[in-house]
DNA sequence: GCTTGATTTGACCATCCGGTCAAAGCAACG
DNA sequence: CGTTGCTTTGACCGGATGGTCAAATCAAGC
């Protein structure tokens, strides 16, 4: 019964998207306008409209393919592995993610700061059962004494925070290097190892 | 030649700033309206015009008053003070701002999330020449190998970001750890504290 | 080339929103 | 009480914005 979404609809439905994360990330949602959107797509507001029912579609579509990237870094945290390489890993992975996909972050963060109406029910739920998850595996780690204790959340927390501030935060960390150096993410990488690394190895005594 | 400003007038623009705070850090700039604000404020949106030229004026007026409110922990830090102990309480002091004031907080990462177009030269200005006198005090004490070597800069952008989170994105904390821990706060200051102890304390050997 | 269904668009609408204005209310003072 | 200047407001305006609709265009199969 579903309709097999012919080749050009898939592509106006993707240009949709990207122009919708563009103009999203950048004004937030009540700040974009669907003239902004149509006009990035490439296309006329009524030919928007036809292939979402209007602006608060186009957002959720956004949120919705989000989320999942988002967690997935956080979800290939192996157990199996070994734990300090495995921070680290993680760690490496999300700064990745906030070089490479800015405005994802900020999507993100917009929706987040304007306290998550539209995606609260994956906050408490996917989110926090799968942060529930890991942060018992790092418990476990704890307490066969492979890295230093810490509490599992806040370590968490302090990996989201340190590796989307670059994201979020951009104009801020620009403005303070100054136009010299470009690109913060070579320096920002090293110093998260040295900062995951001193907080967590098992001090040799 | 200054009209100095009655009873009457204080009181109004003192509660046009409160409910300005509150609908901006919560909607974003474009996203509050004037009848929200005027309404939070208990006047009507003409008579907040009397007060304030415009939107963007009691924006602007938020914007000026919370810069260097939030700027002062850090020019707190005293050179000539402990250098471990005096980043443990500028973070404390941080974490204590983001705790008793997360609606500036939010105001503020709003501004910068949108790419901080009005406040823009304040960041290249006054900001960057604080963070740069405080990055090299930092520099001298790691020379003088009172606390561990890490770059300057990314540790400031670190306490930033570690701190900021917890107000910021309060809502994603909340879901995380659930409704029996209604206060991170405590939890978190231990967290930060350890984090930074580890980070830098200068290790024996 | 004709039919059919998918796609595109110009014109239009209702609502919201920032801002204006003239007039009304009101407090203070002579 | 009357005047003066500060304060408040109802009514209104113009532009922006989300969304609709009927008609036009186009692509594909026959």
């Amino acid at each position: 019964m579903i309709k097999p979404a012919t080749r050009i609809q898939e592509k106006n439905r993707a240009s949709i998207l990207a122009a919708g994360l563009a103009v999203f990330s950048q004004y937030g949602f009540r700040g974009a306008t669907l003239d902004q959107i149509a006009e990035a797509a490439g296309l006329s507001k009524p030919n928007l409209l036809y292939y979402f029912p209007g602006k608060e579609a186009v957002h959720a579509a956004l949120l919705e393919g989000l989320l999942h990237t988002w967690l997935d870094p956080l979800r290939a945290l192996n157990p199996a592995g070994d734990p300090l390489a495995e921070i680290q890993a993680y760690v490496a992975r999300k700064l990745a993610l906030s070089r490479d996909y800015p405005r994802e972050s900020r999507l993100f963060a917009n929706e987040i700061l304007q306290g998550a109406p539209r995606i609260e029910p994956a906050l408490t739920g996917e989110l926090k059962t799968l942060v529930d998850g890991k942060a018992a595996v790092i418990a476990g780690w704890i307490a066969q004494g492979r890295i230093a204790p810490v509490d599992p959340y806040h370590l968490i927390f302090s990996i989201w925070a340190l590796t989307q501030h670059y994201a979020d935060f951009d104009v801020q960390v620009r403005a303070v290097l100054g136009p010299d150096k470009p690109d913060a993410y070579p320096a920002a990488g090293a110093f998260l190892q040295t900062l995951f690394t001193r907080l967590l190895a098992v001090r040799p005594d």
